[in-house]
DNA sequence: ATGCGATGAATTGTCAACAATCATCTGGAA
DNA sequence: TTCCAGATGATTGTTGACAATTCATCGCAT
């Protein structure tokens, strides 16, 4: 949230990851369509460098291509949610099982320094810092488990969590606390992978048991006030 | 291997297939520098979407894409091969699991219809189709259970497996037979989830050690005459 | 003979204009 | 009134040309 728009140009990546941010933070909802010559505006750059943008943007599963018609802020379904969960069960289960073999010293401190963070993000009722330090959490533990392939897919889909908790979270419940992140990261500096395993299952499940089952369409916003100047 | 080059327009999904047959069935060798205006007579398109779909291939690992210089089939080192395998094991051994308890009488004969092409192939000596049919076999599971992420994930996993034995492997070692598929189809028609998963565990370690450590450079061959007319 | 710097060809990166496509709006007939 | 057909405007898809960068070659000084 630094940089000025409809300025001065912008690479790729500095595009992907500001419009990253905006649906992963929930700032643009799902269902909002992504007008090319819109954001070429906005961020002052070629239609041709937005289109490759957009292209990366609807292969993590952010946004969705419509031939002929644009691109949208993706609408998960509830069967792709619960895929989503399916995924990352897959996936972090084996991550804690395999960090609890590897970690080291350093290691163990970023997990203890970030759970830190997230304490005092919710303590100042931080919401925005809250919702990404949460997900940066998962991606840290990827991070140190040394998988590149898995963390990679890891990414997509804690952004895809963000999408998917937008539209399926029951208004009462808020965002999970640091404290099952702190048992996880308990579990891994005592190297009881069978444990860790099952508190990051625990977790996961926890998270996925608070969506609500229905759908919902999220109205759209004006993007000019969330990315622009 | 069927549509002639340099005469029509072809799809990008098209060109997408063709390009990822030619690298994963080891027609294109890793290392092999793919220019844009070459593809671009080849499959008489512009190199806007040439360069679209070398991106598509870049994301699923398949070529490397350097800043400047161009794309090249990938080479992966021995620690992103070892990164392969873990997360084939990872997603595998999951989704044998669950397809033990979501098989259908559909679903298993289909898998034994595919065991039996592939023991067909592997009698008639038709490598090609060996190496593809041993891949679509993982592919196959991966589709009957239901989890379109991980199938998405595995598919292009598959694909860089292919290109990590074309790298690695022994020369005396041939492709692994149907035996070992048709002992996972087993463990799935008696719904044995237990065992399935280390069956399934056990072929991917299998595949893994039959690799070698040293790194290969394989040489580059001429693109006109695998893709061209 | 060897190392270093300039020159040039080849290739990728970028852009703006053009063509194709789709949604919307209008108007008329049943 | 309702429905359908056609025109219209907006948006995406595609192309070819131009600019920027890299690599290889060659010349020159040491």
């Amino acid at each position: 949230m630094d940089m000025e728009a409809g300025t001065r140009p912008a690479t790729d990546q500095e595009i992907y990851q500001r419009l990253w941010s905006a649906i992963a933070e929930r700032q643009i909802g799902p269902g909002t369509r992504l007008k090319e010559e819109q954001l070429s505006e906005i961020f002052s750059a070629s239609r041709a460098r937005i289109r490759q943008v957009l292209q990366n943007l609807a292969r993590d599963g952010l946004i969705t291509l419509v031939p002929n018609r644009g691109a949208f802020v993706s609408q998960p379904s509830t069967e792709e949610a619960r895929d989503v969960f399916f995924a990352r069960r897959t996936i972090e289960e084996r991550l804690v099982e395999k960090l609890c073999a590897t970690i080291d010293a350093g290691g163990i401190d970023r997990l203890r320094n970030h759970v830190e963070a997230e304490r005092r993000a919710h303590s100042n009722r931080d919401i925005a810092a809250a919702i990404r330090l949460s997900g940066a959490f998962h991606l840290l533990i990827a991070e140190l488990a040394q998988s590149q392939i898995l963390a990679d897919l890891l990414r997509d889909l804690v952004s895809r969590t963000s999408l998917i908790m937008a539209m399926y979270r029951q208004k009462d419940v808020l965002n999970c606390g640091p404290d099952e992140h702190n048992a996880i990261v308990d579990c891994i500096v005592a190297r009881d992978a069978r444990k860790a395993l099952a508190v990051m299952h625990h977790h996961l499940a926890h998270i996925e048991n608070q969506l609500d089952l229905e759908t919902d369409r999220v109205a759209a916003r004006n993007l000019e006030d969330i990315l622009g100047a």
